[in-house]
DNA sequence: GGCACGATGTGA
DNA sequence: CACATCGTGCCG
């Protein structure tokens, strides 16, 4: 289990977000390491990707997203949900993977609140951080790709583009 | 300064 | 389906 370095994320986001699939996020806290494979992820791609924060330009929320990979983006939604980020691509290419599911959790606001992730982690280092990372373990799962999650006001062609990446779990087929 | 709204989750 | 709950972007 090696951690991911920076060159992993330094790459355009259609092609890092489904191989994050089935690697490894781990969170340091209370003298304690957490581990879970990364199921479900989104990909938000550059200023003309209406539904990336990065549509509206670069702002204090956004700035992250123009810097190099494997940046920590966070945000708060709904007034109480923290969404976990990670930057990809080159820089001044605002670009970046929501993770929305691990194996225990589903749900991008569950998995932040479980992982006690919140807006600290804003413009950490995910390749550098002693509190949070993610390792290899060579496996390359089968995986889904279907429309985003709530980003109906994006409109068309964006929210139908199949950037949500899942698992092709065996018993995703089952009825 | 004020206002509308969201990359969600829960519970009726 | 309603709604909690607040940072952000945008208008003024």
């Amino acid at each position: 289990m090696n951690k991911i370095d920076q060159d992993f994320f330094n790459r355009d986001v259609l092609d890092v977000a489904p191989e994050l699939l089935g690697k490894y996020l781990s969170v340091k806290f209370s003298d304690q390491i957490y581990s879970f494979m990364i199921t479900e992820v989104e990909a938000y791609r550059g200023e003309e990707d209406k539904a990336c924060h990065a549509a509206k330009g670069r702002t204090s929320r956004t700035e992250i997203m123009y810097h190099e990979g494997g940046h920590i983006y966070v945000y708060l939604i709904y007034g109480m949900y923290w969404m976990l980020n990670i930057v990809t691509g080159k820089i001044n290419d605002p670009q970046a993977i929501l993770i929305r599911g691990i194996d225990e959790f589903s749900g991008p606001g569950k998995l932040t609140r479980q992982l006690k992730i919140d807006g600290s982690f804003y413009g950490e280092n995910i390749s550098r951080s002693a509190r949070i990372w993610i390792s290899d373990n060579k496996l390359k799962p089968k995986f889904l790709a279907n429309p985003r999650i709530g980003i109906d006001y994006a409109g068309e062609p964006w929210v139908s583009k199949p950037w949500r990446y899942t698992i092709d779990f065996p018993k995703n087929k089952c009825p």
